[in-house]
DNA sequence: CCCCCTTTGAAGCTT
DNA sequence: AAGCTTCAAAGGGGG
């Protein structure tokens, strides 16, 4: 039953069958547990002292081989073949594009197809890491002991970090001095001030630091701009990714939290989280999940009759927030379960062309560019071809299984492999009819041929969204 | 101006 | 303890 049609998932080998073998022993370490702690909790900072530390480039050029040594290289969870794989750069040539190992690892040039917010200025060179691993140190500067940061939190005028509110980003800084960033965020922070809250930004986890870093690539290669679509294709390429590669991610994003812990003591994400909205009462199972999902997402695109007005008209789903939140209680007055329980997966879209017609409600453009064909020479893997279970698609480090005692290395404290996560990238069958679906939008994504780098431009299709 | 989309992961709240 | 919810980034799109 809940399993998605095969036509939308996104992951499977090349020849077709992922489920025809289970995943790969090795690709069970969580690679934030590198340092043999239990990660991802706030228990882990400051317990670690040489974790507390930045990577010198040394270290980093360290890691990837000790990772190595420690078992962790394995091919990528999604074998493609360099020829097959739609996108470039998870072939081989990965490893040059993230180049952790030296000290420019977040390669910021604009002729890399990066673009950072943070200015080049920015004294990378000190300690290997990223301009923007460094957005929470306040003068720019990381410190061994950031905690001794003289700056108190609510003094913090780092931009990343103290906002005016969430989601709210200051302009593009890279032609700008830091002083007139400064300035700037002077000025934003009087205003955060005034209202006594500075809003502290979460530090960002792996997937963000990595989004962050290959979103304009993406950007470059699909000419998308949209972000959903391109989160898409940034998801699937994360779960692409080598475990040594997700390992360095991870790792930033714990060296990222500790410096935020450092800097900030007394923050918790408990203030970003309860800024605005209240907690929503726990689902009932007997919705099967739905209950908390808003109509575009329950019911799809091919379904927007059922949706509440609000969400045909791009406002706040009245049902989401019914569904447990503001109303905080009892609903289920709105048939939610029709294509509620386990519904949401088995509501196969029945006309992709009519879904398609209507999807003009949302990212744009690129229901138009759902018609299109591939570029010419791209070899998508066939969706028809593909069968793959939410459990196999190793959405997240949690999903795989360690074949490696701790005395290899790994403190093996695995959680749980959560029951059913949601679903993996791609494969919710809304996506048929979502324009932004993978299967959509990668369909349309240049794909670069690694032999045919180099910038040979001609080799590149480029589908031009506007 | 606000909210939507969309992704994963972290953290905290709720049950 | 398990499950759920929110927020991190991003930027185009719609009302």
């Amino acid at each position: 039953m809940g399993l998605p049609p095969a036509g939308h998932m996104p992951f499977f080998c090349h020849n077709g069958d992922p489920l025809s073998q289970p995943p790969p022993a090795h690709m069970g370490i969580p690679p934030y547990q590198l340092d043999g702690k239990g990660a991802g909790s706030m228990g882990e900072y400051g317990v670690s002292p040489p974790a507390a530390q930045p990577l010198s480039p040394a270290e980093w050029r360290r890691l990837g081989p000790l990772l190595a040594a420690t078992g962790l290289s394995r091919p990528a969870m999604y074998p493609f073949s360099a020829g097959q794989y739609p996108y470039p750069m998870l072939s081989p040539e990965m490893s040059q594009v993230a180049s952790w190992h030296t000290p420019s690892m977040y390669p910021l040039s604009p002729g890399a197809g990066f673009r950072s917010p943070y200015p080049s200025s920015l004294p990378i060179s000190t300690s290997g890491l990223s301009s923007d691993f460094y957005r929470f140190s306040p003068t720019g500067l990381i410190q061994p002991h950031p905690g001794l940061s003289p700056h108190p939190p609510h003094l913090s005028s780092h931009p990343a970090i103290v906002t005016p509110g969430p989601k709210q980003e200051l302009p593009d800084m890279n032609h700008r001095s830091q002083m007139d960033h400064k300035n700037n965020i002077d000025a934003k922070n009087a205003e955060a001030n005034e209202k006594k809250k500075p809003h502290i930004k979460k530090p960002l986890n792996a997937f963000m630091l990595y989004m962050k870093e290959m979103r304009a690539k993406v950007v470059a290669e699909c000419t998308l701009k949209e972000s959903a679509a391109i989160n898409q294709i940034l998801g699937r390429r994360w779960h692409a990714l080598g475990r040594e590669e997700q390992a360095k991610y991870y790792e930033l994003a714990r060296r990222e939290r500790q410096l935020h812990m450092q800097l900030y003591p007394d923050w918790s994400s408990r203030a970003n989280a309860t800024r605005g909205k209240k907690r929503k009462r726990k689902q009932d199972p007997a919705e099967g999940g739905n209950s908390m999902k808003k109509c575009r997402a329950r019911y799809g695109l091919d379904q927007q009759n059922q949706w509440c007005k609000p969400c045909r008209r791009k406002k706040k789903c009245i049902r989401y927030m019914e569904s447990g939140g503001e109303n905080d209680g009892n609903q289920s007055d709105d048939n939610l379960g029709s294509c509620g329980s386990t519904g949401d997966a088995h509501t196969p879209p029945e006309d992709d062309t009519e879904s398609l017609n209507q999807s003009m409600s949302s990212p744009g453009g690129l229901s138009a560019l759902s018609s299109l064909t591939s570029p010419g020479g791209m070899v998508m893997p066939s969706p028809s071809a593909s069968v793959a279970s939410p459990s196999v698609s190793v959405a997240s480090p949690y999903m795989l299984q360690s074949p490696l005692t701790p005395h290899e290395g790994y403190d093996v404290k695995l959680p749980p492999p959560p029951p059913l996560p949601r679903h993996p990238v791609g494969t919710n069958p809304h996506d048929a009819n979502n324009p932004l679906s993978v299967n959509q939008l990668t369909g349309q994504c240049v794909r670069n041929d690694p032999s045919e780098t180099n910038g040979n431009k001609e080799t590149r299709s480029i589908i031009s969204v506007t």
